[in-house]
DNA sequence: CTGAAAGCGCTTACAG
DNA sequence: CTGAAAGCGCTTACAG
């Protein structure tokens, strides 16, 4: 029969207080603290017997090990955290799960924050989670300037940096290829005939943002079109932005005829916006997105693989802990055109 | 300037036991442990110069304190658990976002974890986050049994389940009206001319497929439709089981005129398989997707405010932490039909 | 096979 | 205003 207790039960124990201990396990075992602890451990040299009275005690108390003084003394804490821009993102899902399922590999849990694209936020969360001795970091940086976590690196904290690199310190980093992604994308766009293209993307500030933009540049240089100031808007992602610099692009004596959006989040206005213009634009976007397939005409996205970039990022930290990586590197992963429809459309004049 | 340490330098410190303590501050500043101490944690009663001694032996040790050792002795460890199914699922984002910004404002980290639909895996991340002590758990459990739980609850371990109730135990629970949401979703189709519908969903022993099931035969039974076997299929949400179901459900001598599916990784599935079909066949979801009113036509969905649970069962969580919640409840969260096309097709014979 | 002592890095309770 | 001692719940190093 399970017993229920009322909440006001719960409460007026102390908490965590009046958990039982190891000590109260020996008391009630009739046995050393080194023996429960060895139990506990399933470590070996003791009798049947004794393991038998102890393991008793363990299940009459419902005693579990605090971890907490295990890590004070055991030194690593068998955590690592992951610092990213928004756990609600699309984007930052299979990024965290594939980090996850490597820490899981390895034994360690994952701490979780969101720095919501805010410098002083993230660093205030990075070093949350260092006073928390994490025994690794995987960040996804929204400021540019990182030399706040040397003490860290130098007390021994893995770290490596994913989708962005750090800034002003030498640390590892896993990132997509946006330079050339974006420049494929827009090249494929002039393949088919395109010139006035337009490209919206994040606040420049952002390393993705630059790189992608530098990507549409080189593309645009390489087919000898001059680009006109008109063409390009960067900043915050949000709709209505996003929705007045795809307007503007697309009115005019002489609008685009094709838009690269710079990440999913624009890529989602754009092609509301689209489906409402009556002329036919051009459309290719940075990051693959759900039912991107269906629509009419199917999305032509650019698309990094988020798991890829984890799972990797999570790889090379808990090698880095192993001590099997000694030298920073800077990993780059491809990107892969896929070709739906809206990025094969001519130009409409 | 910023000294650079190689990565073998920072190995062949022991790493984590070497980092600078309250003892080495104090030592370097020439005053007592409890002086540190103060000035670490803003305490009053040191004197200004004093104060800046301390501050100064901080700064050049690089001294970060070890909150590991902190939350020993005081109790509580300022972090809270949240298990659910799967991180990459886009309807968990927002929902762990929402118990993040929670858990921020209370000052609290949040460790985060995957059961994947796996009851052993739920308990044992579960049991691995109170050995840290975490000081609350919001669980979107797996299982159905959650009795491992009661030696926890009794230590005053703040739970709160969210999405699925908990089994066999008195925890508080926040979640959606399935049953209400699926029974109206249905009743919309039938309200346009369906009779026959078919019903797509997960696993039956997951609760929130079960309820939207039992909201469907309740919308046909209120009509005085006799629900035939094989217009509802329920089992794994993977693309091929469900594309099988959709399929049979299409085919046959009378196949349904109209799908409504048990969530959203069966809406994306059964969507697409709609897309390829002549035959027109209204379509409902529950759960709302993004694009959703782009599609061709739009899609009808029953949406449920994935951010509202998790917000709704984190400030539950604290509020039970503080002591102010005495009685354990179960929440319901309305759903809400967002009418896009897809739902008001009439029956195509 | 078993256990007493010391210590991990802090905070608490107390004394000066 | 300041600090020495004890203790949080474990593990480590050692002795029997």
């Amino acid at each position: 029969m399970p017993e229920t207790h009322s909440r006001a039960d719960r409460l007026s124990a102390t908490r965590y207080g009046n958990r039982p201990t190891m000590k109260d396990v020996a008391a009630r075992a009739g046995v050393g603290l080194k023996t429960v602890s060895r139990v506990v451990n399933g470590e070996a040299g003791v009798t049947a017997e004794t393991e038998h009275r102890v393991k008793e005690a363990i299940e009459a108390l419902g005693f579990r090990r605090n971890d907490s003084a295990r890590v004070l003394r055991k030194g690593r804490t068998a955590s690592i955290g992951l610092v990213l821009e928004d756990l609600a993102d699309p984007f930052y899902g299979p990024l965290s799960r594939a980090v996850e399922e490597v820490a899981r590999a390895n034994g360690a849990l994952l701490i979780n924050g969101s720095s919501a694209e805010d410098p002083e936020r993230e660093q205030e969360l990075v070093l949350a989670l260092c006073a928390r001795r994490v025994d690794g970091l995987v960040v996804i940086p929204a400021g540019d300037d990182h030399r706040y976590l040397e003490p860290e690196l130098k007390a021994g904290v893995a770290t490596v940096f994913v989708d962005r690199p750090a800034g002003r310190i030498d640390a590892d980093v896993v990132l997509s290829d946006n330079f050339g992604g974006a420049r494929d994308g827009v090249a494929h766009l002039i393949g088919h005939g395109h010139r006035r293209i337009g490209f919206i993307g994040d606040m420049p500030r952002i390393h993705t943002a630059a790189e992608r933009l530098r990507g549409y540049r080189a593309a645009m240089e390489d087919a000898g079109i001059a680009v006109e100031d008109a063409w390009t808007s960067l900043g915050v992602t949000d709709p209505e932005r996003v929705r007045r610099a795809a307007e503007e692009m697309l009115s005019g004596p002489s609008p685009v005829t094709a838009i690269f959006a710079g990440n999913n989040r624009v890529t989602v206005t754009v092609v509301r916006v689209l489906a409402e213009h009556t002329r036919r634009v051009a459309f290719v976007g940075f990051d693959d997105i759900e039912l991107a397939d269906l629509l009419q005409p199917g999305v032509t996205v650019v698309a990094q693989d988020a798991a890829a970039l984890g799972r990797t990022a999570a790889e090379r930290l808990f090698r880095q802990l192993d001590g099997t990586l000694l030298t920073p590197e800077r990993i780059e992963l491809p990107t892969r055109l896929i070709t739906r429809g809206s990025g094969e459309l001519p130009p409409a004049d």
